[in-house]
DNA sequence: ACATAACAATGTTATACAGCACAAATATAT
DNA sequence: ATATATTTGTGCTGTATAACATTGTTATGT
């Protein structure tokens, strides 16, 4: 009956990576899946843990940050279902160079990664399918640097904004953003202070580009927000 | 004879790859392989460019940088004999996102990325190699986000200065940092701006860190380098 | 050898941002 | 439900660093 369900869940939700499986790959995935529950914040890995799973988020979501100088964390990437996480350390030959976290509770899917690196060494769509999950990556981080380094705190709070709509998408109303996100959070994204943070956002407020409400915050102003992140 | 001459450069400099494939998947990469060189400040590839080839670094040195607000150009990595490049994009399905130039005189190995593709998918460990490589960059970038964001402006140089070394090693003294770059470029690899590239560069020197004649650095105290490096 | 341009060095000013302190408002736990 | 801890909102102050201006120095070409 759990194998049932397990099975459904790679069917449907993992399909990107069951599909290019055969039936023993399949079957070998099926045997070695695990299913595993995090409550609102809890950790997910740290920060020099030796890496030992494949995680898929199934539903919630984690935040992949790094502790900075100072005790000042800097997210490095948020997670949504359906995304694939906590590989690229094992094929590194390395420790975890990030920790994981969940913004609010979440389920995760556990493979084995001795298991991947086999599944990879027999089916070269599979590797080829890490390979452009981490040539996307790559790409993404280095634009993030150049983002972080060279906009001003504006840009980088407006790009923040943004980002979390893409990533998490809106509610209803079809404005507010839809993650329950606090300001120190949002500074750890944004690379900025808490102060700066909370302060930005009430200018934006003030400019009547969003509309902040506790932790909810509605865009009503997309276009001057995308102009500010570009650089204004 | 020139195919004699690419064989051994492929055999000897570009082992690494090299070993991994079998007799004829050495052939097609010999018959598809050539060499390339370009003038110092050449550039290599452009951002927005449609990547058609992997690139080896056979000889010189190159930089790979974004160009980013206001023209401010943001190195993101740089290369050494013998290490590849030019092929993230390709795998991601993406133009090029940063651009690539010589620092010096360079000679490229050049295969197209579609004898690539075709290797990867009939060798496994070929794909490995790629995995692997990614991986190790992607950490890297995230490590340089941060380190870029929150070091103040001696770390990051002190940093730099470090990474030179490590990347392009010393002269016959054991001192000098064995490249010649502006200030400028040693600005964009740090995330400043020229005038506090110079200006905190002859604040080592005063400080009997380094010893700077012209674009020549000698590094004469690396243990306090590394401190300032780590937060100083 | 000289002119011209690029680069390096340094001082001055302006400003964006961090750090801190404190009060008020919210979450979280018991 | 109440207490305790955490998060939020603001103002103020100091500082790091960017921007600008000036001058000296070193390449490059004719």
């Amino acid at each position: 009956m759990i194998r049932r369900i397990t099975e459904s869940v790679l069917q449907d939700e993992m399909s990107q990576m069951w599909e290019i499986l055969n039936g023993d790959e399949q079957k070998i995935l099926l045997e070695n899946f695990q299913i595993q529950t995090f409550k609102k914040n809890g950790m997910i890995y740290c920060e020099g843990d030796k890496p030992t799973h494949l995680m898929c988020l199934l539903k919630g979501k984690v935040k992949i940050y790094k502790d900075g100088i100072g005790g000042r964390a800097q997210i490095i990437r948020l997670i949504r279902p359906v995304q694939y996480f906590g590989y690229r350390a094992f094929f590194a030959e390395e420790n975890y160079g990030t920790s994981a976290c969940a913004f609010e509770a979440a389920t995760i899917g556990l493979v084995p990664m001795e298991i991947i690196e086999n599944l990879i060494k027999q089916n070269n769509q599979f590797a080829y399918f890490f390979i452009k999950e981490l040539s996307v990556g790559l790409g993404r981080s280095d634009t993030r640097t150049v983002n972080l380094t060279q906009k001003h705190i504006r840009g980088r709070l407006a790009e923040s904004l943004l980002h979390l709509k893409e990533s998490y998408g809106l509610e209803e109303d079809n404005a507010t953003i839809n993650i329950y996100m606090s300001r120190d959070d949002l500074a750890s994204l944004s690379n900025m202070t808490t102060s700066n943070a909370i302060r930005t956002l009430s200018s934006f407020y003030n400019e009547k580009l969003i509309i902040v409400d506790g932790r909810k915050i509605k865009i009503i102003n997309e276009e001057q927000l995308k102009k500010i992140s570009r650089f204004g």
